[in-house]
DNA sequence: AGCATTTTTGCATTCGTATGCAATATGCGT
DNA sequence: ACGCATATTGCATACGAATGCAAAAATGCT
């Protein structure tokens, strides 16, 4: 078809001199609502695509200071739930024609080094979804008048956006789920005790808890971390006052602690333990664990991020908005059942305490 | 610390004003191995850090022809395998000053859509990590004159670098295992059907199993999916003559598989039936599976793909490349064993016949 | 046809940084 | 202190596309 090479690095101007236009008319070919005959565009296009024409993005950037660049900040993959995530991201932003720039990895110490990149690349947005990183990265990128979305994460001083489940009313209803199958001795293994999604989960569990009279939980410290969740699990199942209702403060960590309980110490689920975990990630639902736990509605979550983010890149204000979203707890088979409360919606069992 | 306002869009003119020098001076202070006394380079880095100056990446891109972004398309990560190679990859780019930005999604109509962005933010590498991307793709962009670098996959003409591991040993390997173990009847759950890894683990696998006079092999569809791979599993193991030694394409489907087997058919594993997967990716070691794995050395594949293309991009030569890394068969408790051959290695048990 | 209005076009400039070249400053040896 | 070699600096330009402005062309109207 092409006879030429079809070399990269073909210019504006060079599309220009051959279909005998000037090298505006070429950028306004590409320029979507700008001016320009029909006639001349057909040259136009004609000689790109003889060339292999296509606009530089990065010289575009330049002029317009748009990068059509969304940084994402993911500390770790580990957990399916952040891949889900990024890849529901990746769908939305490339429909909304933005690109995805991945940046990976703890960077608890000083938050420099990605923000540098962050700010060399002038990217037009931030996404910054892991639990563990330091609150002052996303406040300097706000100050720096980059529009930054929290996901799945809140700073006390709610200067940032952010996106995020009502966790503090999923531990509540966990612990309510948990006192209504008749548990006795309540545990709790954390994430990284400094996340914000940690703390609110752990606090309506406690609190729903208190409530019902039961003070004394026995707590292990999980970090959201595979390893550290099994050696939690292993200390507290070792308890004389083993507990028979375990809240296990995310899926990825229950998966791990259920097989710990079973294996290494014989546990029957539920019956002699009843495990509940968050976010109904994927292993969740698999057959070998059926992990009874309240769902983060994901793509609704990062609906409402993109949502956010696009909304200030076209208004210019940015102003800190919080969008919380509500789950469910989805019932399946590591936890006892509650005599009522469990219904079942669209082929999903769920407890909502009241209903029958 | 600051006082004024730290608003980005500073300028390396504008920081040359304040340092009382040139705009040269500026750039050749943030110029590795620029020509900068050590007393410009002070004055100059005061001026900076007063007013919140980092160099603007898109113009050094334009300048420099050199975007120092390296795209990576990937189908999907809900197998963890991939996943985990983002996250190395993250790792070793990052070391080597390189951005990541990713393409998910199926792109296996049209790859122009991809194609475009990848051209107009002229990327400086291309990382294709997924079985099942049109190879039309990755010839065009090796065409445009972009190093490009097949992961874990290879097409039939060799005119673009690849690293996968030895596919074809791996599924020959197995069979080895599956045979000695003395099994009887076996099947195979398939993965994309054109890919080469699929084709190339079925290759070894049938080779082997020929060789040893086992010709009529149980085959099911699985197409590197969860749901497929359950579709299938649950056709083949109501057929009255059900193998007794299963192949799955890949730990992802193996562990959906294994469910099926066991909490849909009762069936007990190893003892009425072995599986074995391949990868060796997260879920395989969990204790509920156990998955006898081929592995595939994840890191020193990524490390190989990097590594490939950073000498491609410091060359200016794209020689076509081919990397191929070998795995061990990791034995658990997925498939009943072989008299010998099994041997401890580093605490890993591995499949080594010939060598008890 | 003649004039007013709108659309299309090209020119010139801009974005922020890198770099070849010539000019200047510094260092060294004697 | 002088001359020469070397290190540092600023000037001017380039990268590739977008855009305000004015000129030119096309269109509409009477």
């Amino acid at each position: 078809m092409d006879g030429g090479v079809k070399k990269s690095g073909v210019t504006s101007s060079q599309v220009a001199r051959r279909a005998g236009v000037s090298q505006s008319a070429v950028s306004r070919t590409f320029t979507p609502g700008a001016s320009i005959s029909p006639k001349t565009r057909e040259k136009v296009m004609a000689a790109a695509q003889e060339l292999g024409y296509r606009p530089n993005a990065i010289a575009r950037s330049l002029i317009t200071n748009r990068s059509r660049i969304i940084a994402v900040v993911m500390a770790y993959l580990e957990n399916l739930f952040y891949p889900d995530v990024l890849e529901e991201l990746g769908r939305l932003l490339v429909k909304e024609n933005y690109r995805l720039l991945l940046f990976t990895g703890h960077m608890d110490r000083d938050s420099d080094p990605v923000f540098d990149q962050l700010m060399q690349y002038r990217v037009d947005g931030i996404i910054l979804a892991s639990t563990t990183l330091s609150s002052h990265l996303s406040e300097e990128c706000a100050t720096a008048g980059i529009p930054v979305v929290l996901f799945n994460r809140t700073t006390e001083r709610d200067a940032v956006s952010s996106v995020t489940t009502r966790n503090r009313e999923g531990g509540r209803r966990i612990a309510e789920f948990l006192i209504a199958g008749g548990h006795r001795r309540f545990g709790y293994i954390s994430g990284v005790e400094s996340s914000s999604t940690n703390r609110d989960r752990f606090a309506g569990y406690r609190e729903a808890l208190a409530e019902a009279g039961h003070d004394d939980i026995v707590i292990g410290v999980g970090n959201y971390d595979r390893a550290e969740a099994e050696a939690a699990a292993r200390e507290m199942f070792s308890r004389p006052d083993r507990p028979d209702a375990l809240f296990v403060a995310n899926d990825h960590m229950a998966v791990a602690v259920m097989d710990v309980a079973r294996y290494e110490f014989g546990l029957s689920i539920p019956n002699d333990l009843s495990i509940v975990g968050y976010d109904d990630v994927g292993p969740a639902r698999w057959a070998s664990y059926g992990i009874t736990s309240m769902s983060q509605p994901m793509k609704r979550m990062v609906e409402a991020t993109v949502n956010i983010l696009m909304g200030q890149i076209s208004s210019g204000e940015i102003e800190a908005e919080h969008r919380i979203l509500s789950g469910d707890l989805i019932v399946r088979t590591s936890a006892r059942l509650p005599k009522t409360g469990v219904v079942e919606i669209d082929g999903r069992r769920i407890y909502k305490p009241g209903k029958s």
